[in-house]
DNA sequence: GCGCGTCTGGGACAGTTGTCCCACTTCGGG
DNA sequence: CCCGAAGTGGGACAACTGTCCCAGACGCGC
């Protein structure tokens, strides 16, 4: 079977990221990314030149895997209004939920793969000793404060509130803040972190207020 | 010169974390381990049995170095208080003021010397993914949670406050923001993080009432 | 139909790793 | 003084790594 060169990078980068979930970052060499492509050990150097440079295509991947599952997670976030939302709950309380949800939904997707996050992070810290791949940690994380803001935003319009500090402020704290529970999940799969959650989500949401809306200006 | 088994398993173990701490924890090898304690490879297999063994010492040695930090800030916390403080500034206030710089410090001393934490990092996912070094991370945040929850102590004391969520919860969360800021940190060195600390801080202080004193009770 | 460039297969290479071994040195107690 | 045991030195080993090479097979455009 004959593939194009685009069609296997493609296909060693998931292969390398099923790798680099399944048994780490250290286990991810060449040989077995290969493997678990299916491939033969030379094709991988005619579709890449280094391990690094597929590694810098994971994290490509892993940033837009995570597009996804934010779009989707907004999607779903934008569902459960039918029974009745921005009349029926506060403001407050509606930001509130919907924060500590998507939150929760989070905390529960790394409990179901752990090994997803681990890798994630071991991929951050690998970039961070790793000279050729500069850059690429920072970049990783600017994409992830760019999705949790646009998050924020879409839970804020939802709501009916309005942020009252930079997001990009809030989106960096929610990322550190996530990924401090991924941690605390994977060191200890058995604690509860709901009260964690329960201390955390307050003081974002006192970061906003209720928005102004057309229809009450007029008083 | 001629030393003993346990002087040499010591210096094994403090030259590992050299090693972790300067390179990462895939960097440190056996050689590279031997190499920075100055001493030859079969001196290694004399003192220890394996890499993880030397390597589960590693983290005991880490948490051993925390407990001292620990002591230390907790005693600098306890100095400025000379220049007048329980009655001066108000109870919440100075505990905010105590749990804001405690974090702020932690934090500085990440950005003095960002190997050392993302080396521990480092350890810790390295023993989550290896079967020898199972429950090794578990205690290491077990030690954590202990030493947080002594701070946390100390300064309600120091405040004249009590917490009113259970110790353990509140030291979770901290480790977890902790890792958190560490993480970001980590990836942008440049980026202000007080921002995010003025978010999180209150919401631990939250947690805390006014204790009632023994001078107070009579009323 | 066919040639040429694209892709594949298997192997080889040097370097590094963890582990082990055996001859040697050095010390401490008799 | 001297012998046995504790400690040291240097090397060897197989396994594994990233990288590279070259002969061959395939498919597409002419």
């Amino acid at each position: 079977m004959r593939v194009s060169a685009e069609q296997r990078r493609r296909e060693l980068a998931a292969a390398a990221l099923r790798v680099v979930v399944r048994d780490g970052v250290a286990a991810a060499t060449i040989r077995a990314i290969v493997a678990e492509a299916g491939m033969k050990l030379a094709s991988f150097h005619y579709a890449y030149r280094s391990r690094d440079e597929v590694l810098r295509e994971v994290v490509r991947l892993v940033v837009e895997g995570e597009r996804e599952t934010t779009a989707a997670a907004l999607a779903e976030a934008a569902a459960p209004p039918a029974s009745g939302r921005a009349d029926e709950a506060g403001g407050p309380e509606l930001l509130a939920a919907l924060t500590r949800r998507t939150l929760g939904a989070y905390l529960a997707s790394v409990h179901a793969d752990p090994g997803r996050e681990q890798g994630m992070l071991e991929l951050t810290f690998t970039a961070l000793r790793t000279p050729e791949l500069e850059g690429v940690a920072a970049e990783q994380y600017a994409q992830y404060r760019g999705l949790v803001a646009e998050i924020l935003a879409a839970g804020a319009e939802l709501a009916g509130m309005r942020w009252t500090a930079p997001l990009e402020e809030l989106a960096r704290a929610i990322v550190a803040i996530s990924d401090g529970l991924t941690v605390a999940a994977l060191v200890d799969p058995d604690a509860d972190l709901e009260p964690v959650l329960d201390l955390l989500v307050p003081a974002l949401v006192a970061r906003a207020e209720p928005a102004l809306t057309a229809e009450r200006i007029p008083g």
